[in-house]
DNA sequence: TAATGTGAAGTAATTCACAGCA
DNA sequence: TGCTGTGAATTACTTCACATTA
């Protein structure tokens, strides 16, 4: 196989496969139906896998465990990511909760938050912690993964402390564009008041589309 | 100016140009500022906002008030796109607190659930209603848009009654993907889980390159 | 002069088309 | 025969480079 560098879109869609993988009550799987399950076109499938080996059979398909594992293994699951949430507002207590209820691969070790009023109070499975302790809390339990979902106003300042003291991807729900000046952090916004003003277009470009 | 399909890659990126517009306490602003802001290339800004129009003056910049304008019209913000909330979880409440919290130019109307014994009670400015009332609500409040934060069992039923009663976009949380078989309807995919998952690809990146 | 607007060039991602193999 | 794996073609997106204009 020629030897490319991977595109960030299929790594994004290596989780929606392995998904599907660990759901589906089957042994054999082809990329069709891979494809039809998450939503992606056959060739997708079959070059997003290529990309890090023949794992399948050619007339047959994919064996389910047997691709699941390499997948498992391609994101890294298999050394058991650990994430911490700071900002136990809203948002921050709904993710923690929602997290909690599957089982995940990438377990949430701590809730972070600045007001002394909901500190040690209980959410899910965590206690609240003071985000005094964010950088002793990082070190301690080894967090790779942090989930910013603080006030913009403090989002900066946080995300900064967070790559300063060894984060390596920061998954942002705050609504500021946030780029720390460590270029090895890796930053994932997600913002929902974007996400609906731009979906306000597409309703538009259908409304005339149809009228 | 070459008339040209215009990519969705800068449909997404207006909506974080119109949030800086809004905050920055300027007359004028340069593409360089607003790339700058929004950590965006000032090449991509002047390419997104010249697909539309030639809203700038050579040598000056654009005027602020005249652009917030003109992106607030792209965008069919304009219009008042209103939107619905179905599932009352611990997400969906999440959620409708978070945008009732800013002034937004997408509205929530309604929240649903099918939980007997959460429908009635108060999340922010909204009763939970029935999800018997979904076609119902989507007709008497002109829904263009729904938020789905129901579990995976119910979204794909739900995204189908949703899109036969007239939605013209879904944002789904939902961890499956729905898509419904109604070609008009967009639907965005948020999901949690697999941004995570995605995450730890490259926190493992990083640490191979560093160590 | 300083910044926009834009064709051309370059890069990235997807789809096609089919060779290769169980 | 059926489905994978993959170079080639295509399409989509971004960056470059500069002509243009207040």
């Amino acid at each position: 196989m020629l030897l490319q560098r991977i595109p960030d879109a299929a790594i994004r869609r290596l989780p929606a496969y392995l998904r599907w993988l660990t759901e589906c009550q089957q042994e054999r799987v082809t990329s069709v139906m891979l494809g039809q399950a998450t939503g992606y076109s056959s060739e997708q499938v079959r070059k997003d896998l290529a990309y890090f080996g023949a794992f399948g059979t050619r007339g047959v398909g994919y064996d389910v465990a047997a691709l699941r594992e390499e997948i498992y293994h391609i994101l890294r699951l298999d050394r058991g990511v650990r994430a911490m949430v700071v900002g136990a507002g809203h948002l921050g207590t709904a993710l923690v909760r929602y997290v909690d209820q599957g089982h995940q691969d990438v377990q949430i070790m701590a809730l972070l938050d600045s007001n002394p009023a909901i500190i040690g109070s209980q959410v899910g499975s965590l206690r609240v912690e003071s985000v005094d302790r964010l950088e002793e809390l990082v070190h301690e339990f080894g967090i790779g993964i942090a989930v910013l979902t603080v006030p913009k106003e403090a989002a900066v300042t946080v995300a900064d402390r967070l790559a300063q003291s060894g984060v390596r991807a920061i998954l942002n729900f705050a609504p500021v564009a946030v780029c720390t000046h460590y270029p090895d952090v890796f930053v994932q916004p997600i913002d929902l008041t974007l996400e609906l003003q731009a979906l306000s277009y597409f309703v538009g470009q259908r409304e005339q589309h149809t009228l």
